[in-house]
Formats: structure tokens, sequence, C-alpha cells
DNA sequence: GTCTATACCCGGATAGAC
DNA sequence: GTCTATCCGGGTATAGAC
């Protein structure tokens, strides 16, 4: 931890990487749509005017939340399927690890999807989704061959997981554990569902 | 139309349905995010103070658009699936219209799903849901009997519709019609493979 | 790299006249 | 039912000092 608290003037040790610390705790307590510069800035005891050193502006701020939530998300679902070996316990360990990706970090997820970021002012941002879409490839194990088969399951998969999430955070309260279990549940077996169904997706 | 151009001074007639039809516009626009009652305002021609005569606040206009939206839905469903005899078929023409309508009714979508309303505070948008759910509910004709298995799969076809749709708009530009085909299609074919693979739902 | 100060624009909502 | 006027709060972003 460079630089703490130096002298009376305040100079952060890494800025930055604060910023989207408070980003993501104000995100949480309000919302993207409640989320501003200026809040972040006096939660960290900074001008208003420090951020702009570090970033273009507001949406840049989001677009580095946005990043690091794909990191989180990629480890959550590392974590939850690393052990599975089949492909069909994998994929619904993905499911899994997608919905409780967002009830757990509701706000990254929010980020992700809500902010309304231009994804194509941000090449690093669609980078960091590639091993999200590396989770489903593993389709090809079960549809050897057929690559549009494999495409298509790939689909329905996120499809459905992402539905499983968003509907789940679709209420005003957080849902209690109880309830994000039941979605992961859910969407781990609508994964096994799409599977064993799957010749019916042409 | 009672009331069009009566004099010098305005006096609307419906001002109340023009300001739901003008924040639609402005949602097209500008996402939820950039609706506000006073840009609204400036569109129709009347003062920023106007609305506030038939709205409590700026809430209360979007859970109107709420409403009108799942009217909407309502028929887009009935429209498509309403042809349909069939459990199967009926809920693949729901999970169409239901992409469809996200696609083709953007600003409604947005309304219902990321405009952040606090529903219990809207008894009469609750109640707009109801025709939804039961478009779903034709799913315990294919579980004849187990209401435990009809419920599972009422809300993995939800899903997975719902999941299509969203993803559909995540992109930054308006999807085109191939895109919003390709996802339709998608979604009916995940339905009729989750119907076929349900008992993998537990 | 952060500060202070500032210019600028916008939105929500209300009071009181007509 | 709508207007005018107004208050109040807040955010974005920049310029220039240190």
């Amino acid at each position: 931890m460079p630089a703490s608290a130096k002298s009376g003037r305040y100079h952060h040790g890494d800025l930055r990487a604060a910023l989207v610390d408070a980003a993501v705790v104000l995100i949480g307590e309000r919302g993207v749509r409640g989320f501003s510069v200026a809040e972040a800035s006096r939660r960290l005891g900074v001008s208003a005017a420090a951020p702009y050193r570090h970033f273009a502006d507001r949406d840049d701020v989001l677009a580095a939340v946005a990043i690091r939530s794909l990191q989180v998300f990629a480890a959550m679902v590392t974590a939850e399927a690393g052990d599975a070996d089949a492909p069909e316990p994998r994929l619904a360990a993905v499911a899994r690890a997608y919905v409780r990706f967002a009830a757990e970090q509701r706000p990254l997820f929010d980020t992700l999807f809500n902010a309304g970021i231009d994804k194509s002012r941000y090449p690093e941002l669609q980078r960091a989704w590639e091993p999200v879409d590396e989770f489903f490839a593993v389709v090809t194990e079960i549809c050897d061959g057929d690559q549009a088969a494999a495409d298509a399951l790939a689909a329905a998969l996120e499809a459905t997981a992402h539905g499983y999430a968003t509907l789940l955070l679709d209420g005003d309260a957080e849902p209690d554990a109880a309830a994000v279990a039941a979605a992961a549940d859910g969407a781990a077996a609508a994964t096994r569902a799409l599977i064993a169904g799957r010749q019916a997706l042409g």
C-alpha cells in the first residue's frame, strides 16, 4: 500500500482503484443511475476534479467497473465449475454461478448489463468478455461435430442463465438466500433440460 | 378528440395521455435514464409544472408507461399465439412474441424491466402483470396433475424468453431484422427443447 | 496528483395567479 | 388545468494554483 496518509494534503495511493471501489459501493446503494463521480469523490475525501486525472468522464469509470465485474464473474464461474469434468455438470455449474454472481455481486451485474456503456468505445471491455464465452464453449463436446447445433445450444444456455439471473433481481428488495438458491437450482436444472431436449433446437 | 387547439392559451385535451406518449418517445431516444418530466413537458409545449396536476412525481409517469407496456405486450402475445391450440405451439408463440415485443417496443420493454419502479407502490401495475402470467399457465396441460413440475417449467420458459429478449437488446445499436428473427426463432426452439427435456427440471 | 474555484446546465417540485 | 416564477439541489467538466 504505497502512500496512506502522507501529510495534510491528501494524495491518494491509487485513486484510480479507489474510485472503482467507491463506485461499486455507490452503485450498490443507489443503483447505476444514482452513481455520480461527484459523490464518489466526496466519499473518498478528494475534490470533484481529481477523478478526471484518471478517467475521461463518468462512463469511463463505469467501463472500469464493468471490466472488474467480468474478472470477478470469471473467477466465480471457475470456482463453481472447476471440479466438474463432464460437459453437462460443467454447464450446470456455469448457470449456477451466473445466477449467484448476479445475486451476490449485484452492483457488478448491474454495471455489466444496465449501465448503458457504449462497448464500441472500450475494446478492452470487449476482450474481457472472452473468458465468459469460453465457459459455454464446452457445448461443442456435446454436439460433437455440428457447429451450428453447438452455437444454438450455447445461445440457449446463456439466455436461460441470464433470464433466471435478471428475473431474480427484478424485484425491488434484495432476494433472500432461499430465492437465490431456488433460482440457481432452476437455472442448473433448465440447463440439463435444454441439453436433454437439444434436438428440438433445430 | 375533445379540445384540440382552443385558443392562445394552451389547454391540452388529455395531457395525461399525451405525457405518456411523449415519455415513450423520449425513452426511445435517450433511454429510461434520459427521461425527464421537464423535457417531456417542453416537447408538448406545456410548462414544467403542468404534469404535476396529473402525476405525483416522475416515477408516477413511468408507472403509467409500464402499465401501458403490459397492455401492448399482452396484445402482441395474443396476436401471435391466438391461433395455436395445442400447448406447445402456444408456448413457443409466447416466447416469440416476448422477443418481438422487446425488439419492436424497446422503450416499453425498458420501462417495464429497467426503470426501477417500486412495484409495491403501484397495485394497478401488479395487476397488469396477471395476463402475462396466464400465458404461461398453459404448462399445466403439459404437466397434467403435477403442479410443482408445472411451476418449474413455467419459470424456465419465462426465464428463457426473457433472457433471449434482454440479450438481444444488450448491444448499443438497434438490432436489425435478421437478429430479431434469429432471437425469436431461438426462443421458440428453446421453449420446445425445455418441454422435451422437462423431466430434468426435477 | 490534487486542490480551489468556477462556469454551466439540468431536473424535481411547489406557490400562487389566472 | 395551465401558467409564471422560483427555490433548491445536484452533476459534469475545466482552468489555474500548488
